[in-house]
DNA sequence: CCGTTACCATACGGCAGCGTATGTATCGGC
DNA sequence: GCCGATACATACGCTGCCGTATGGTAACGG
């Protein structure tokens, strides 16, 4: 396997998402990702028609690939909703089960969403099917509804946060997490 | 009060706000931010060194009114640590006690923590500050010091998280936060 | 072996933002 | 009523990135 000689639209695409992980949307140029790949702007210019072309090509990649990612690992593996719950806190927490580079694209992503709106609509499309399924596991293991989609709420919503305390070194993600689910699994 | 004549480097850096909440980091723009304050970049080299200079300065005024910024006020309130903890958590989910614009500017400001490492130290700061704090009044509140410390953790990091969500229309901030309260002052 | 097509290099004009240099108006102090 | 300092305006060159235009090359079908 000799390096290629010649690049597909999934290796911009792929590049694109290292440039994101490490500097963010703003990073995302195409001459700067044309160095990266040691190519010229003019190897861009044939795949992509421009900037934003790639960007909503990552989104779409990055939707698909987000929102069953994980999804099917727990289902696979089978268990008790209490199982999968714990595996899925595990997963996630463990990074690398997610697509084009784990939680720092996610984080990045995130980021992105909150001042481009097709981000922001990548981003709740995934965040909704996600809360969803969380909702279902605390579902059928013996909660209501409501108590369900709040408790899924809570979890997520600990695992965005906490990933940015644990970023900072403020926080032990899993073992955090892990306590969480705990507390949540206790009947109230 | 008529429309002042003359700009202090104060007022500079508080319109730098509103454009770090409304756009990110990459909108403050030396040439931007005079359009919007409706004077010439001149001004802006008058005041301020570079653009470096200005973000300097921003973080270093954000650093010192975040850091005491709520809690001042709930010191003075008093009441007991379960009360306090309840009265935290309505004016964190209610904004506007936070300084520069409340969580937008709080967002953006961890946005732009995850590029720079400046940025990154005053998050740090500042949220070793909070999560001291918090993990005090668990303490107080009859809970050991490793217990109120993992309480806070997860307190503050659902509160980073679950404000993203319901940025997105996915979750209720003040009622999932009052439930994850509820739920950490039951005792485990 | 020849042309077409895929893939990339090079060169260009344009714009936005930076920082500097220098001009200009206002104003307190004396 | 001059003077220095303050608070801007204006004009300039520079750089980074964009998108386009155009030229080159290698592979491949016929």
């Amino acid at each position: 396997m000799q390096t290629k000689t010649t690049l597909s639209a999934d290796d911009w695409i792929k590049a694109a998402f290292r440039t994101l992980s490490a500097g963010g949307v703003q990073a995302i140029k195409a001459e700067a990702i044309a160095r990266d790949l040691k190519v010229s702007k003019g190897s861009f210019y044939w795949h992509f028609k421009d900037v934003p072309d790639l960007k909503a090509q990552m989104l779409e990649h990055w939707s698909r690939a987000a929102t069953g990612a994980i999804i099917a690992d727990i289902e696979a593996a089978g268990g008790s909703p209490r199982d999968r719950l714990r595996l899925l806190v595990e997963e996630a927490t463990g990074d690398r089960s997610l697509p084009y580079g784990g939680m720092l694209a996610e984080s990045a992503i995130r980021e992105w969403g909150r001042h481009d709106a097709a981000a922001a609509g990548a981003l709740k499309t995934v965040d909704t099917h996600r809360l969803a399924y969380v909702a279902e596991l605390f579902g059928t293991g013996g909660f209501t509804a409501d108590q369900g989609a709040a408790k899924a709420r809570l979890l997520y919503g600990a695992l965005i946060g906490l990933e940015t305390l644990a970023a900072e070194g403020l926080a032990d993600l899993r073992g955090d997490m892990l306590n969480l689910l705990t507390d949540l699994l206790a009947d109230s």
